[in-house]
DNA sequence: GTCTATATTTGGATAGAC
DNA sequence: GTCTATCCAAATATAGAC
């Protein structure tokens, strides 16, 4: 193995180590209270190092948004049917808040993924699209009013009952009360 | 009148014109936007004469909590039925989204209203459940359920079509939807 | 690549004169 | 009540030595 692959191998794992230590950051602190400064400090670094893998701050929220989808893709890959997908999906959302805000709220001011950062949170729209149609469920109308039911239960979950299941227990009902309205298999 | 009236009276009209300054504020800049700085500049002061209003930074946001409450039970005190009543809401919400945010999604880093500020919400809360229960809902799941929705609905609106209508016309289907299942008056 | 030192900006908040 | 002057804290980011 060459010198120069030896050296990119080991920046990718610094780079993992510090999106790591950001991940508790936002877990403890909350998105907003990721600072350089903490982050550093946790991966046993001043702060400015940190600039020698990431250009801004931006970039580290970027690349945490690309971690984020490329998790919520694998968390979703064998989960077909519409009441276990509504749940893993409440799972993935109420077991992180921080991650649920970055990748679903967009509250961070002025930041916008990049298009890289971006393409598996396309991917992740086109899965759901994909299991939707399996359950036979395909008019954009359909599409929308569960995007909605389904967001509006884990965000009530996480903002009105964190920790419970007042909300989470709804969803084999609220799944019930969609498909009578919008068919789809039963 | 007395000078003292007179005087208290001068001060309760400042406060409101410092609050409604406020309000412009957070509808341009975002609800995290609001400075004291930039407050004071819009009314004509210097920071430090904010200190002769309000005790502090969250002293603003608390009033303001309050005064968007207010505003919520008066739009919403005279509509009684179940489509109507969502619709309103949707408008409440899109119209002001920085308000939206302050109201019912509570993302101010450390801020929580005073038991004061909060008495015009839990009405709001009680109201809700009296329109609900005048159109036939009483059960606790099926409350759950109509808020998850109808938040959901909003919240799809704010985040993916502002300024359009794709959520906001499918509340009378989807508030249909919701009575199928749970009963209500047709 | 990592450090120290520092620039820069931007907040909220206080002291004290008037 | 309003001002000027200032404090203090926290944050991102850069310069330049090693």
């Amino acid at each position: 193995m060459l010198a120069a692959d030896r050296r990119a191998e080991r920046r990718e794992a610094t780079r993992r180590q510090i999106l790591d230590a950001a991940w508790e950051l936002v877990r403890a602190e909350g998105l907003a209270g990721l600072s350089l400064r903490d982050l550093a400090t946790r991966v046993g670094m001043q702060a400015p190092s940190l600039y020698a893998y990431f250009d801004a701050k931006h970039a580290i929220y970027d690349a945490m948004f690309r971690q984020g989808f490329e998790a919520f893709l694998e968390r979703m890959r064998d989960v077909t049917e519409l009441v276990p997908a509504a749940e893993a999906f409440m799972d993935f959302c109420t077991e992180d808040p921080a991650r649920y805000q970055l990748l679903f709220q967009r509250t961070i001011p002025g930041f916008e993924p990049t298009p890289e950062a971006y393409a598996p949170s396309v991917e992740a729209l086109a899965l759901g699209r994909e299991r939707l149609a399996a359950a036979g469920i395909t008019s954009p109308e359909a599409i929308d009013v569960y995007t909605a039911l389904v967001t509006g239960l884990v965000d009530q979950q996480i903002s009105n009952d964190p920790g419970g299941d007042r909300w989470r227990r709804l969803i084999p009902d609220a799944m019930q009360m969609f498909t009578n309205h919008f068919g789809g298999k039963r």
